[in-house]
DNA sequence: TCAAATTACTTGACAAAGTCAAGTAATTTG
DNA sequence: CAAATTACTTGACTTTGTCAAGTAATTTGA
């Protein structure tokens, strides 16, 4: 067990910087006919092959039900369809539509546009120091899983 | 207007790692009796010398009235204590009893115990290298203000 | 100097977000 | 092939957050 007490009030401190700023970049949802969770789910269809509603709460922690009514009200939408798995039909794998990429593509654009502002006018040396920065943090971060 | 899709695809990339961190270590609210907003209420006026709900309001973004019943809601609990301002009388001035002191203690021996479990296998020169990288990120990201 | 505007907070009514548990149909296990 | 498990759905509910109107204290400016 640590003990390191100015160690872990400087992550501390960090965390709650860094909860502002991701604050800040998730008022693009503000604007847009979707809730920050939904944003989320939006995203995991997006990049999950052959996506279900189950690959989907093993990237996000969300409860089945809430989530159960969130695809619906996405399909009401017209934003994804659903088609049960052929290889067990308990499973129903979920893509977007063509109006749900379109949709996407906005919350996404709007979302770069605000990292854009936020991290701008840093100079190339910078932007190049910070992801080297986020990797290494991501790294150290993933020392126990 | 920034165009480096590479360089926002990492900060996006980072922000959802980040994002995940920062959701495990409040996991330590699902055994408190507090909500994460009340939580980082009760860390306000902790932290705020002549704390009232404007000072709040000036830290972390939150509804008047919302603000306003938690407020109430500690007092009940008896957990802070209020006194009109004398220069001002519409303002209170807001404190922890000795019984808010306690468990605001509690609250956050159990957020320290779970970054010392998140943070506790690096070495002590990964622990110094990642503060110095968190102070660098956040003086990056304080270069708009 | 005092009426109008503003500020700090409160309250009621409401909406959005999230949780829990029971239920259905398909699949797996022994 | 009966019992257990899995993937998802649905109903009922709680928690969390928002909006707007209201009150009392303070500030502003003609």
């Amino acid at each position: 067990m640590l003990n390191d007490h100015p160690f872990i009030e400087s992550v501390r401190s960090f965390n709650r910087f860094y909860t502002n700023i991701i604050g800040l970049l998730d008022q693009h949802f503000l604007d847009s006919p979707f809730s920050l969770t939904e944003g989320r789910v939006l995203y995991e269809i997006r990049h999950t092959e052959g996506c279900s509603a189950k690959k989907i709460r093993g990237n996000i922690a969300i409860d089945e039900g809430y989530l159960s009514r969130i695809i619906d009200k996405f399909i009401r939408q017209g934003l994804i369809k659903k088609k049960p798995s052929s290889a067990d039909r308990r499973l129903h794998i979920i893509e977007l539509t063509k109006k749900g990429q379109i949709e996407f593509s906005k919350l996404n654009n709007n979302s770069n546009k605000l990292i854009s502002q936020k991290f701008g006018k840093l100079s190339q040396n910078e932007r190049n120091d910070l992801i080297i920065m986020m990797k290494t943090i991501r790294v150290f971060l993933s020392k126990n899983d």
